[in-house]
DNA sequence: GAAAACTCGGAAACCGGTTGCCGAATCAAG
DNA sequence: CTTGATTCGGCAACCGGTTTCCGAGTTTTC
């Protein structure tokens, strides 16, 4: 039989090496060779370069699972999205997953779709496999049952936060940013403000309606009617500026709960010949790319800041790790990505 | 010092249960009670009640890195996207999370950003951690050098495709949902279909272009006017709809390479006073929901079915572990959703 | 009643590393 | 040349499981 060239083998090929082969071919025992490998132990110069050179010939990696058994420690962290992964979990994920993989963290991905059984499914998954950490994401800002009481490893919670005020939760501070979006409002001069936004049973959307409200206040001021909930469509926001219209009560800027929804409001408004931000200002929320761009005019809209808030989520999880947990709720400010609809 | 509760303690608590605790508190030694937790070995069943309950009551959870390591599998993969976590890796991983879950396997995410060097880090670490397979992921379905040649385990390509033809890829059959469109559009009774679509120099740009030319003209039709290349935006959309009218060749149809080319089609032949689908039928590709739902009217599409390409991905990796590899690409076929726009 | 067959559970090796401890070899000092 | 200090590297225990092998105790058989 011919010797088959590595690249033409198909399937498995060259299992790893071991620390023991290492050991062989640099003429050392095991012990040493780690030793070698982890620059502990006094070696002589020469010894320790002959063990890493055959450690780089064999390609040697060593074997995780090894190294955990003895440390404790997997170097590895949970990620447990508990709705489906979503527009608001990437950003979330990918700063997290930035943070850890620089700190030389692996993440497991939990997809637990808004299924309970799911969860804690994926909750003893991850205690089986000895993680160091977990975090919890979710598509709503609303607080949550923790996912789990007593457990052995610090959780921390992104973006939805947990019910119970001693664990670890890092939050968008929507309020903050529906305030900024009013006084951005205020500042060009608009005075006469509607807000039309999702479902009132969403956390969200009451959260930034009576931010709304209560920054128009201090000024003396009120929307025109009440905030308008809906939902987070589209649909929802040309429905609203159609009876907005029909209503009578003249109006100069709409804050919307979301980019989808302002989106709608522009089109409507287009429709019915108001000029935006000419004759109605726009305001939209999430700072999503594919909308708050694509709109016409593009869209001033408020950034949560998601992926900074994984990323911070991460650095908290890695220090609780570490042994300097920070428990409680964490706030981070939301940012106002100024466009043309308030220009 | 008064007792604490378990809920009060800060930060680390319980050590997990290890399979020693559980014989002690058994009354039977370490092996006996791997045996009866694994079902192996010949044990009197009042025996193995007995350690059944003791793993009960000590939550016991076996230390998977020691499992890996006298198994030497992980029940882990790699799941790698070459570049950002974006609108079509989610779906994909997605699924192959899911089918990955249900074999309980779980699932290591890496964010590669397109950054080759990112990529190699990751594929390093997988295998230092000794993962039983890895699933590459990415937003083109374009073939891309392999991610490693002669590697110790099985890797299979999810929508990317590997430029080695012996590599297993998945891939999703882009020219025949271009055929389907148009046939759609053909069996509608439209004749004068033109074709607005992304950069030339994408892959699916031209693969779609390609396979509704040459779909028309077995049918002995044209394209009105060649192909549109441009960008993957509404903006672009609406760019070619006034070049398109500006042309003055009549048209009844537009295909677009994107559900976002489409959106701007719609509007822009909208605000031109052509009604659709009356005047012009429109379909898109990719079938985003956001996108192909929010247009008005809602939008047919091409639907890639990237969560089954998932799912289908993490099977033939699963089979391809268990030792029943499957070389080579694999092409699904494409769904077209039909809406509205060409009702 | 003794030998054979069978049940059941324990001892120990092993997976692949890490680390504390100890002894051999080398070297300097007296 | 002897003694003491120092350098270097091997031995073996250990992490937490799994699995093979084997033997003690019980039951069956003649």
């Amino acid at each position: 039989m011919p010797p088959r060239k590595l690249s033409e083998t198909p399937g498995n090929v060259a299992k790893p090496a071991t620390i023991s082969e290492v050991a062989l071919l640099a003429g050392v025992s095991v012990g040493t060779a780690s030793k070698a490998l982890n620059g502990r132990g006094s070696l002589r110069a020469e010894t320790r370069q002959r063990v890493l050179s055959a450690a780089e010939q064999l390609g040697f990696q060593p074997n995780r699972a090894a190294v955990t058994l003895n440390s404790g420690r997997t170097y590895t962290v949970g990620m447990i999205t508990t709705d489906t992964i979503g527009r608001f979990s990437i950003p979330l994920m990918m700063g997290a997953e930035d943070a850890l993989g620089a700190g030389e963290m692996s993440v497991f991905l939990c997809d637990a779709r808004d299924d309970p059984i799911r969860e804690q499914y994926y909750l003893r998954t991850l205690l089986s496999r000895r993680v160091d950490g977990i975090i919890v994401t979710g598509r709503r800002t609303q607080a949550r049952p923790p996912i789990g009481a007593a457990l052995p490893i610090p959780v921390v919670y992104a973006f939805i936060s947990s019910a119970d005020p001693h664990d670890c939760s890092v939050v968008p501070d929507e309020a903050g940013g529906a305030r900024k979006a009013v006084e951005h409002l205020l500042a060009t001069g608009r005075r006469r403000i509607a807000h039309v936004t999702g479902p009132e049973h969403h956390h969200s959307a009451t959260v930034r309606a009576t931010a709304a409200v209560e920054r128009l206040a201090s000024d003396g001021l009120d929307l025109v009617g009440a905030p308008m909930f809906g939902e987070w469509s589209e649909a929802w926001g040309r429905q609203a500026v159609r009876m907005l219209l029909g209503a009578g009560s003249p109006f100069d800027a709409v804050f919307c709960g979301s980019d989808q929804i302002a989106r709608g409001v522009a089109d409507a408004l287009q429709a019915a010949g108001r000029r935006v931000p000419d004759d109605v200002a726009l305001v939209g929320f999430d700072n999503w790319d594919v909308m708050a761009l694509a709109c016409q005019p593009p869209l001033t809209s408020v950034d949560m800041e998601l992926e900074t808030l994984g990323r911070t989520a991460a650095d908290l999880l890695l220090a609780a790790i570490n042994g300097s947990p920070s428990p409680g709720p964490h706030t981070r400010p939301c940012r106002l990505v100024i466009r043309d609809s308030t220009a």
